[in-house]
DNA sequence: ATGGTCGATATTCGA
């Protein structure tokens, strides 16, 4: 290996809205980009109608949390997927839901611990579901910490549900307190950050009006509506090595594209 | 303006 050799990781999380649906679009966008990592949220099936065959084609390893119907998250990696992670809830009536899945993987002699997470919505503020919300928050929590007080490199991208400011949503005004950008949901993301975690889009772009998911319902692509609610929060011990991060909001406008558009973050091994 | 539109599934649920 050369030692002037600077090597840069690529890691895109894409919260797909079902991965065989989708397939195509996943297949051209990792043509184009090439992504060392991929984390996916919403595949939206169970493991064993994931399409293994036509994504190893592409030369990844794979790690999949699946289930029927709803949720389901999934690690791609160039590298070997180890010591794969996925029960982060225990509650019995929320057990089976497939939010979380963590690996050990290597990519250009970086040694990563990265995670997939799907947050739950909530449905509508103050019910059942968002009180799971907030506790989904904490169990995330106490899982960092624990990466964190290992010394780990973690990357944790996925869809987070939340706006974490003003900055990230088309009207601050108008949807102060509304799903995904009510002040306890808001708390509980910045908690995160406030434990050691960095948004590594924020980091690296501390005044970019840009977001990542825009309604189908309101037609949001088209009215330029949109949050900032997917996030790859990184560890300080990998911010150290992050180099540029941003969203490739172009995938939103592909025809029967998800809600979503992939977001990156890129880390030099220097 | 409390609708709208998606995807998986079954004619509803979750987002």
């Amino acid at each position: 290996m050369l030692a002037l050799g600077i090597l840069m990781a690529l890691i895109v999380s894409w919260n797909i809205n079902s991965v065989k649906s989708r397939l195509l679009h996943l297949i051209k966008f990792i043509e184009a980009n090439q992504p060392d990592v991929l984390l996916l949220q919403e595949i939206k099936c169970e493991k064993h109608n994931f399409p293994f065959l036509e994504l190893e084609e592409l030369g990844y390893n794979i790690a999949v949390h699946g289930q029927k119907s709803y949720n389901g998250v999934a690690i791609l990696s160039k590298s070997p997927t180890e010591d794969v992670f996925t029960a982060l809830i225990e509650e019995p009536d929320f057990k089976e839901h497939a939010r979380y899945i963590e690996c050990f993987t290597r990519v250009h002699g970086l040694n990563l611990r990265v995670a997939s997470v799907y947050v739950p919505q909530g449905t509508e503020v103050d019910s059942e579901r968002f009180a799971f919300k907030l506790r989904f928050y904490k169990a995330m929590e106490a899982r960092y910490r624990q990466i964190l007080m290992q010394d780990e490199m973690l990357v944790a991208g996925g869809d987070y549900n939340v706006a974490p400011e003003n900055i990230d949503v088309y009207d601050p005004k108008k949807l102060d307190g509304s799903l995904g950008f009510h002040l306890e949901e808001r708390k509980s993301f910045r908690s995160l950050l406030n434990m050691g975690m960095k948004d590594s889009f924020r980091v690296l772009n501390p005044l970019s009006h840009e977001y990542s998911w825009w309604d189908y319902r309101s037609s949001g692509w088209q009215h330029h509506k949109g949050m900032r609610i997917d996030q790859i929060l990184v560890s300080p011990n990998a911010a150290n090595h992050l180099q540029s991060a941003g969203v490739y909001s172009e995938v939103r406008g592909w025809e029967k594209a998800s809600d979503h558009a992939p977001i990156f973050c890129k880390l030099t091994n220097l």
